[in-house]
DNA sequence: GGACTTTCTGACAACGTTGTCACCACCTGC
DNA sequence: GCAGGTGGTGACAACGTTGTCAGAAAGTCC
């Protein structure tokens, strides 16, 4: 291959093709009112000299692109590929693009993930926030529509797009407790994020309901992944009264802990996760789980920011910050049914 | 909240803080020379007035950003969501920064987000092509370095980041031979992608090995998707001579049929997977694969990508089109060394 | 034949930024 | 006093595109 060439410009299609650049520029957006002749013409030189159009000057002179920005912890957890494909399919719809960043759960990253989106001037923005200080969001606020998706954020005002985790794992623990289990682990108590707060409550909630105080034990902080559930189950079901049942309180530690009780052979454990995973279903027991549907969380968001385009688009006073709680519910699959010993 | 504002530029930062839009670019970048009171004042305003550069602006200026295109099925596909992963990283500490956009296996879609990414300017491009007419992509190749991944394109003369797909599914299918299986179903034969039918030479391969001619029932053309896979293994247990084995061709695949048998209550039949999937180390029996490495294909791309990008910059002649075989293996964890009934 | 439209085309400014150059004020050394 | 720095600053052009306006050429109407 030889050397890389420079990208022709408007300017060398039409010293090629022998017209002024805005005849060409007329051609390449198929405006009306240009001759067959110099259309073919032009056409052709377009062709020849292989010009593709520079996006960054168009958005310079119109003033912004058509863009979404996404930023989240990881691309390749399940959940988040599943919501960046739903807003991706939805943004197409719109006639807008995506861009994503990701945080690896780090408050610092997200600020320079955000800081670059703002520069790359999206329309709007959906972050799934790391636990930390986010009034850095504030500079962005005026011109930048902000949807937090996921997890809610210490400052209020926002958008968010979000399920109900302090309900939800109220509602799966008491299924366990309905069954008769009162020992019952919470794996997966990360710290990075403010919504495993909110799941530890409903947790507390529920056990409290049945008049039970959780032995700290049950759940110790951690990194919430999928390494740590798999070492904190194996270490509960070695201790001398092991837990009955256990809650995952995210998919990747619920990854870990079902793996943990098939290697110990313990799959008579009950069972439940917050957030499905794949072949949840094939498993023998098939894993209930809280189904957190990150499809809709993603359709919702970006309707919502959407919406708020839309608003400014006609000139209309900006939306208010909406809390949108998608619908979710308990998908009994066995695992989560099974009684204590 | 308010209507949208416009945003500062740096005229408006300029203005505000009485200096020359030079100085107040001088401060954002950080260079030197200038004097310790005005660059506080400047800074000041740039606080005061929320301004954000704007990396179009700066992108024109520059002759073009620092961004590497990615191109690929779906991120939501666990094997792309890594792969896009390993490559985000890499780039990352380059420096660069990574856009995606998704074919949907539409090779119509597949053009339309290179020609995006064109406009955009990416410095290179990492495509996964999709089945189809790939001479729309030589109007491009002058001006940007193009690495195929995981699949070939017809036309040669590109980079590629692949596996052997015919030697590996020969090794995997060989493995289930040399137990003494003969009737070995071949599910996910997917006509969007080139890699299925060189897999699905290296099955023909390994059965004529050992002199099988395969029934043309137990590898049926399809979308290679989960719920088809599901519906092949499910039909293909059913009859009057079932596959005592089952290959299957992708991951997304496996699943469906891995799936299938448990639902069967056939997890006697022998199982491997092209491709590692959540899970597979968990279920009864594990599922025996080949690892296919998305990360170590992700990484092995941007790094070919940097290269073609250095060889530019130092003005050196273009590097040769390579074809890169990331080394993978076979790891055995129980299904694939099940022995016919 | 003149006034008027209609159809096509081009000159030029602007979008927000940075690189180049020039300038001013102040210093240093003779 | 003057030549020659040097540190701080600003004017201006350019990046590639599109919007605005103006003009040329040709047709239409009285």
């Amino acid at each position: 291959m030889a050397r890389m060439a420079r990208r022709p410009t408007l300017h060398d299609v039409a010293s090629h093709a022998g017209v002024s650049i805005k005849t060409v520029s007329r051609v390449v957006n198929h405006e009306a009112s240009v001759s067959e002749e110099v259309r073919t013409r032009v056409a052709a030189s377009i062709a020849e000299l292989h010009y593709v159009p520079n996006s960054f000057a168009r958005s310079l002179k119109s003033g912004g692109g058509d863009t979404i920005g996404v930023v989240m912890d990881s691309i390749a957890d399940p959940f988040f590929a599943e919501l960046m494909s739903a807003v991706e399919a939805r943004a197409l719809d719109a006639g807008m693009t995506v861009i994503f960043g990701s945080t690896g759960s780090d408050p610092e990253r997200e600020r320079q993930q955000v800081e670059r989106m703002a520069m790359q001037r999206v329309r709007a923005l959906i972050l799934a926030p790391v636990t930390g200080d986010h009034s850095y969001l504030e500079r962005f606020r005026a011109t930048l529509p902000i949807v937090m998706v996921d997890r809610q954020v210490e400052i209020g005002g926002y958008d968010i797009v979000a399920v109900d985790d302090r309900g939800l794992t109220r509602q799966a623990v008491d299924h366990l407790t309905e069954r008769g289990h009162r020992r019952i682990a919470f794996v997966g108590n990360d710290v990075h994020f403010p919504t495993t707060a909110h799941r530890l409550l409903g947790y507390r909630d529920a056990l409290a309901a049945v008049d039970v105080e959780p032995d700290p034990s049950w759940f110790p902080e951690g990194s919430g992944d999928e390494d740590e559930a798999f070492d904190v189950v194996t270490r509960l079901l070695a201790a001398p009264e092991p837990p009955t049942a256990v809650f995952a309180a995210n998919p990747r530690a619920a990854m870990g802990a079902v793996h943990a009780l098939h290697v110990a052979g313990r799959t008579d454990v009950a069972m439940i996760s917050f957030g499905d995973f794949p072949m949840a279903t094939t498993l023998t027991p098939a894993i209930t789980c809280v189904n957190q549907d990150p499809h809709g969380i993603g359709v919702a968001a970006t309707e919502r920011v959407i919406a708020h385009l839309d608003a400014r688009e006609h000139d209309r006073p900006d939306e208010h910050p909406l809390e949108i709680i998608v619908d979710t519910e308990l998908v009994a699959r066995g695992s989560g049914e099974l009684e204590p010993a």
